[in-house]
DNA sequence: TATGAATGAGTGTTCATTCAT
DNA sequence: AATGAATGAACACTCATTCAT
């Protein structure tokens, strides 16, 4: 009954289920995400998404593998454009921002991914989220080789303040009920900006 | 077969579901919580939960106002032992840290709160939200007139800057599984000083 | 608290109850009337109407004698309006179909009531019933006196013939869905007059 | 623990379920209907159920295909005993009547669909219905070219009149508490046989 | 290896009726 | 007589996971 795609290799059935989650997630969210509609997105059974991973966290943890590799990929973009380190990390913040407004439903899933009753171990999501950490840290260590940031900052704790707290920010500045009043008379954008600039002020040597 | 205290009055009723509920928040989590786990707590039935509140979501943003007048407790201690004003900004970070390890459930509880589909009208909510930026706002005003803040900042957002990256970099850091590797390293208050120090320096004139 | 209206003699309550009973009812119709919501429009407590009605079903029977009631109401103006009897027993199934027209809630009632597991034994409801049947019955003997219906009927028969299948005959054409294709190329009034018609020429003498 | 019959064809599982739901119709009505009461009859799990069908109410519309099938039934068999047209009529009101007290549930599941708050898109609900509708038109029509019928009869018209307003009157008498006094006087089958007597008598060309 | 039907403990919510005050 | 807070059994519907084929 099945289309062509029986008997694919390992890989390719993972690559298969996964993309299939990958879109279920961002239509639908973290919180709102089912095994069922990633297998109608599928011509694979539950029972086979099953023998590949073994809980739907375990899927949800490979999706944001995905989520970890893209955000590299805007911090690499955000540094790249710009000579100056401090404007660089700048940059970084806001690519951050960027990121949120483009991709909210990654940061759902890492959100949800955070609930102490979260359980994976999947190799690859630790594996990408220490490829983000070091690059943040190489372009730390950067900044204080060429003088531009000051030289007693941790560059591992540095990493985090920078993109942890920018997510941090952001997440929490989305509080949409909460301010309602506030809510309108504010630009995000330029909230963001304030911060990026208040926090590398801080930074610089 | 209920216990002594039927027919309290609206007050007390309110005060022992709403402990209840808090208890149970403070096990299981926002995104775990059941009202079936309140009425267990509880010697009232579920239906008289609900001549209370009128749903789910009600209870928790009743409870949540608990654990916003919390951390309005936790900056006012916080500023009172402090008497220079970027001392005191800083001790504030460090409040909202201490909070966080003290109460992680309630963060829990209000990223739940800011779903989209979340629903509720609790006036005592945004209040709660309100009377915490407001004690913010004039602590950062009260620093600007003293000279020791940069007059360029925007007092609203600045609000956001400290308490919103604030807990959201705590939310993020303490992502256990995700760094395992680093994460024994880390310590995680010497990451938040760091992140304190560093903001405030940029805020400073 | 309550206003004025404590202590009211018992047949003023019940007026009251009965009156508050109406409205809701034809607010939400029988299926979803809950005494909650009587007791919402009401300046009375829910265990009061409790002692003046054993039960919710015994609320819509007595709510149902102003149905009734007013039911004859329309089919006494029919009448009056007539010369003829024929004409007269047509316009009855007319008035019919004008007061489920006017009030469907009101329909809905008598066939809520209808169902077997409703329980009440309202003396005030036979007796509104029995009015309503004796009025189409002498109505009938006057017709057949008169010589323009048949006289071997059997009026108590004709009197069921004439309004039960009238109103059976509306509440069943009613079936929004089932028809959805025909539905739209009936005139509804029609039809009541084609079945008028019909049945008043297999009536007359 | 269940018994034999797992991984049934979907086909089986469906008349399975139905057949269920067709034994608690029958036993309590539509609106005391509930999917645990299937579940109770079936050995299969509440979840089953919900895969086969989206929702009670789809449940039901199937079950209600079963009743209308059943009724055209009726009305076959009615009009197959009778040579004369109008005599094969008065059979097919009979036959309403004989529908009715075998199955007053099917009754309650008709009405009961017509709710406005009724939800479901069974078609096969829809093709059932229209069945039942063009075998009176044929039959109605059948009658004209005869010319036992008044020609300017509409046919569709005619349709509603005939069963509509049938079922209507028997529903409607059957209200037996509301008639309580009288009731025991009524030959309720000499009340139908008078109803269609006289019917057909406004239909005779 | 792949299947997909089956599971069943849970979810939030409702409401007629009772009964201590 | 009047109150209204309390009750709790029902209810429709969900979904991660299993396992016989």
């Amino acid at each position: 009954m099945r289309a062509s795609s029986k008997h694919l290799s390992k890989h390719r059935r993972e690559q298969q289920i996964i993309a299939a989650a990958d879109i279920v997630l961002r239509e639908v969210g973290a919180n709102n995400f089912t095994v069922d509609q990633v297998v109608e997105r599928l011509e694979v059974a539950k029972g086979t998404i099953y023998k590949y991973y073994k809980s739907k966290d375990d899927i949800l943890a490979e999706v944001s593998v995905n989520a970890l590799k893209l955000l590299l990929d805007y911090f690499k973009i955000a540094v790249e454009n710009q000579k100056d380190g401090l404007e660089a990390t700048k940059a970084v913040i806001m690519a951050c921002y960027q990121y949120y407004l483009s991709h909210p439903q990654y940061f759902e899933l890492i959100v949800y991914m955070e609930r102490p009753d979260f359980r994976s171990d999947v190799k690859s999501y630790t594996q990408a989220s220490a490829d983000l950490s070091n690059f943040v840290i190489e372009h730390v260590k950067c900044c204080q080789a060429k003088g531009t940031m000051k030289a007693d900052l941790n560059p591992l704790y540095t990493n985090y303040v920078i993109w942890g707290s920018c997510m941090g920010i952001m997440n929490f500045i989305e509080s949409k009920r909460v301010f309602i009043e506030q809510f309108e008379k504010i630009d995000r954008k330029e909230l963001v900006k304030a911060y990026a600039e208040t926090l590398v002020a801080g930074m610089a040597a």
